[in-house]
DNA sequence: TAGTTAATTAGCTTATTAGCTAATTAGACA
DNA sequence: TGTCTAATTAGCTAATAAGCTAATTAACTA
């Protein structure tokens, strides 16, 4: 299970959102990718292997290529750790009080 | 509003993670929450300053003392924003399609 | 097997950031 | 005003990470 901070260290790289947003309309190559940034290819593959270890995406080779593909799985269990945030432990006096 | 950068750049670290986690019972100054950690209270001064600058705490003065309180209106957007990459754009002919 | 293409890794430079101690600011209050 | 206390900022070091080009790996294919 990937850590929560390489989570958070992951999403905080604007190009890496980028790749993922891309990643929405299904899988595609380490260089199709590339071919949409203005970076090298090399450092867009780093920000992949950043992504992986994160488990945001998948890797599957398909023929000469390899596809990445965003796993939604991570993103969950982020926005539900996220959420047991949202409201104060309610224990405290000076919590406030839904209205 | 605070950029999705600095929220998640924020979010990356975790000692900064844990004050938030502390902050949840109630607002605290900055003396209780550095006291509570090995650091040094100037290094837990600059980690209430970068989550100031994310905006996922905010300050108010009481007597002597500052203090720190989590707002939640930037967790709910982050949330939001996580959410919009579940499911996939499904306008690609790649686009896995929901069972 | 040799060559070609796809992709990653190595090795470097530069920029950012966490940590520290010491110095400084900002209020509160006698 | 002068002095205490709370908190931040300054200035440093060490570690991490993003960017590049060049070298290397890995797999397909003639």
């Amino acid at each position: 299970m990937a850590s929560p901070d390489a989570v958070f260290k992951a999403l905080a790289d604007p190009t890496r959102r980028e790749i993922l947003r891309l990643l929405r309309s299904g899988p595609k190559s380490s260089g199709d990718i590339a071919e949409r940034f203005p970076s090298a290819w090399a450092t867009i593959s780093r920000h992949l292997a950043v992504l992986r270890d994160a488990e945001l995406v998948t890797t599957e080779r398909n023929g000469s290529s390899i596809l990445y593909e965003i796993d939604t799985t991570v993103f969950q269990e982020t926005v539900e750790h996220l959420l047991t945030w949202f409201q104060p432990t309610s224990r405290g006096s000076n919590a406030k009080r839904r209205s």
